[in-house]
DNA sequence: AGTAGCCCCTGCCCGC
DNA sequence: TGCGGGCAGGGGCTAC
């Protein structure tokens, strides 16, 4: 699932091919997932630049022309640097729902959107649109690394949600933009705190191990080049290796690395969470369950 | 306004 | 070996 480092390793891997390139022609292959259709057409104009803004990746072109694209589950988007003109179709089996031609320096080269379930969109969108929107990726909290994404914003923010689980909290875009199920489960395990509790009532020193633990776990997962638990790659096909120093995330029911507990499964918010009741018992905090 | 629940979609894994 | 059901889940949406 890529979250804010694999979607931040995909930008890097993207960027050698893609800034200064030509798109010359996009080919949408399944309507679904491209936002308004037609609207705008990208042929003919310049990528300069990519940016992320959580798990939103957008390549920014002249005249203000931006594609925004969201992965969610298993999208990709994948170089094809010994390519340069789209078929008319791909087979179904390979899930590549958009393709766009580009050409840069004299030579050619395909960048595809394959993406299994499909649950992953495409829009392009004017930067005077996208600045005005107040929805999706116009309604994100701070980055990370943000300086206002600290200790003292946390616990402003959480006074708004009287009974939400902190684990819910955390996953909330508005709240921390780019934050997922993975990295989540990993910060509150590193900081001791369990993801079943209310957000409200965080303390400053909770919060401080939040922020602290959020910044270190996000680096060194941007450093391990992102988490393929299942299919993550980035633009040239490669894989990261974040997972093999993941403590929580996919290990339910195996011992904790830390005290030998076993590991619980616990579902929050529809999402499956796995933690340690030894390592994360605040548990004066946590609510009985019913 | 915050919160819960449903939906989307396919591949994989498990049990029979 | 085949098949059905459960599961994975980000975010958009509706309903309370
Ligand atoms: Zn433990």
């Amino acid at each position: 699932m890529p979250e804010l480092p694999e979607v931040e390793n995909l930008r890097i891997s993207l960027l050698p091919a893609l800034v200064g390139a030509r798109l010359n022609r996009l080919v949408v292959y399944h309507p679904d997932v491209l936002i308004n259709p037609g609207k705008l057409d990208p042929a003919g104009h310049i990528c300069l630049g990519i940016q992320r803004r959580g798990k939103y990746l957008r390549l920014c072109f002249d005249s203000d022309l931006i594609m925004e694209v969201h992965l969610r589950m298993t999208g990709h988007l994948l170089l094809r640097p010994d390519e340069s003109v789209l078929p008319p179709a791909y087979p179904r089996s390979e899930h590549i729902h958009v393709g766009c031609e580009w050409e840069k320096d004299g030579s050619s080269f395909l960048l595809l959107y394959q993406d299994t379930r499909r649950f992953g969109r495409i829009e392009l969108i004017s930067r005077a649109d996208l600045d005005a929107r107040s929805t999706g990726s116009g309604n994100l909290g701070p980055e990370p690394f943000a300086d206002e994404c600290n200790a003292e914003y946390l616990c402003r923010r959480v006074a708004r949600h009287s009974r939400l689980p902190l684990k819910s909290f955390l996953l909330d875009q508005s709240v921390i933009a780019g934050l997922g199920n993975i990295y989540v489960d990993e910060i509150l395990f590193a900081a001791r705190l369990n993801p079943l509790r209310p957000a409200a009532g965080l303390a400053p020193e909770e919060a401080e191990r939040i922020v602290s633990h959020m910044r270190r776990i996000l680096n060194a997962a941007i450093a391990a080049k992102g988490t393929t638990f299942r299919d993550y790659v980035d633009g040239h096909n490669r894989k990261g290796s974040f997972q093999e120093q993941l403590f929580v995330y996919g290990r339910g029911s195996e011992p904790c690395h830390i005290c030998g507990t076993t590991l619980v499964n616990a579902r929050i918010g529809g999402r499956n969470t796995v933690y340690c009741p030894t390592c994360q018992s605040d548990a004066e905090t946590v609510p009985e369950p019913q």
